[in-house]
DNA sequence: TATGAATGAGTCTTCATTCAT
DNA sequence: AATGAATGAAGACTCATTCAT
């Protein structure tokens, strides 16, 4: 039975994410986590150094994503091909790690100190404000808000519509964009 | 200085609110409730039978104008207009209620097993359906929940945005109608 | 069985100092006291915060004592007379909280981050300063800091002896006041 | 950069007296002295079975020349010579192991189940009696412990003041001396 | 209408120690 | 000569809740 260095790490990781997931942040000690893995609790101890260590971890994958996203954002134009395009990457992101970002939004609250949602938070204020047209009105920064919220929340809230799940995104999508007032691409 | 009945009461309900907002609902107790009131822990049970009870209470205002706009919705015709009146009755009472419903909203995973959140919850289903176009492809359902998301998490991101809150509450429900793709009225 | 208000909390003070006495600071856990007492750990924590609370509150007493006595000195002109007072007050203080002052004796180490203990190691820094004769050489300064310890280490070292405890104060007393070169007192 | 055999063993030890120093027995950690030293906990473990050896191997060096000096003590006849010579080569040992000794002094409580911890105070037993007149009255015995104290615990008093530790030394040992009314050396 | 005192169950966290490699 | 991974026991502390007064 042999395990690569830090196995373990890796399955305490996804194990407290199941179970952040199905009794919240606050409801889950790490009594229950080391139980279900069939480990002790100081086991988890000796590989992350608090509970809040172990969760800030499950963001950095998001986090890393979303700053790449914000950094290519930023080196390009504002162009309607460009927030398009934004639109689209975010939406591949959310749906890779759907797990931890539903995770992040139904805890909001329990996670407000941690240091990794922080960032997550700065990181859509930053891209609130590169899909919003340039010298924007009023009205085009609640559009910016509600395109935003539509690829972000929408996946939760459809997860239990019927079709192809790729279609449905697509179709998402499109509707972001029309929120938007994208263009049709060509 | 006359005290009404149970001014108490809704004394408690009110610190419990702010205390929920500021550090989420699991990370607070009902020893901080009491102190910042200048109660006992004790007196907190005299007026709520639990923790659980406390919290539900708050809910139950947003829960009964809810109920009472999904009821009104399922007695009118799917019609245009009712989908309409029904975005703008909505968007009336997430202002109305906006702490509540944004302590709602971030508590999530919290507040799963709490009778009245579930309540809301369906509540918010029903009144996705109500404002789906009749017979919907998944085009329209995907907007129905766009529409409504919009409406509900909106004032949330743009509370700090500058210009009459009113005003900017009515482009809200523009920007939502037309998601929903609803004509415009005369 | 009536108990008047916080019987319970003097009688956790005693435990605790029974404990720490037998086991040390940090050996005795607050599981400990509250079953020697009979209560639960709870309870404790009812009338004491933390454990640094307990033992600090242990040392208010000695703390008070010393204060006042080091009050007196510095109203007084220094004269062998008051010193030789101040070394006999300083024994009754001693005896009196025999127990208390043996364990901060002891524990010096634990106890060194708890406010009261730094506190008490102050008023033994003025007292020195008080018993010491003015305008003091070197060897002055010596022989207040031996005269002192022997006043306040001398009565745990002299448990066992023989003899009537007072009778030994006494003696005790003598040899400091000569240690400090004090006339006799006619 | 050669390095002899066990010298590893050496700097734990020094390491840890340096810790225990600073934060007191229990409060010091073997992760912590394994941290300030970069070597792995069970690297302690490698040189010490258990942290009390760790700590009783602290005090051997201390033990075994309070033994050897009690050893001589007790080949000497009880004179006033001797007496004297015992407080000086006491003196001599406190301030060779300094550190250790107030270690030890400040950590009694702490230590007291500590092996090596118990022969050093039985070695101060022995010692007092052996600076104790023969045929003793009660005073003689109390000038006996006030005059080790001195000795023993002087110089942690002392730490700050002014001038030659040499000699602070030389007069805390004729302060001693005269406590214990030894006659001057011609 | 409220309080003071208490509890039982649970939390996160740390520790000394072990052992295969 | 030393490490990485893990454990079992325990620690301080907090919480929702109860109840006699």
């Amino acid at each position: 039975m042999t395990r690569r260095r830090s196995d373990t790490r890796e399955r305490i990781r996804q194990t407290a994410l199941e179970l952040f997931l199905e009794r919240g942040y606050d409801q889950t000690s790490l009594r229950e986590i080391a139980e279900r893995l069939g480990v002790t609790k100081a086991a988890l101890y000796y590989h992350f150094k608090t509970k809040e260590e172990l969760v800030a971890s499950l963001g950095e994958d998001v986090d890393r994503n979303l700053a790449e996203l914000v950094g290519w954002g930023r080196s390009q134009p504002s162009t309607p091909e460009v927030r398009r395009e934004l639109l689209r990457r975010l939406s591949v992101i959310v749906s890779e790690f759907a797990p931890v970002a539903r995770f992040f939004q139904e805890n909001q609250a329990a996670l407000r100190t941690v240091r990794g949602e922080q960032r997550n938070r700065e990181h859509m204020i930053a891209l609130t404000e590169l899909i919003t047209a340039p010298d924007p009105s009023t009205e085009d920064r609640i559009r910016a808000v509600s395109a935003l919220f539509s690829v972000f929340f929408g996946p939760f809230a459809l997860e239990h519509l019927e079709g192809d799940p790729e279609a449905n995104r697509a179709t998402l999508l499109k509707v972001a964009a029309e929120i938007l007032r994208l263009p049709d691409p060509e």
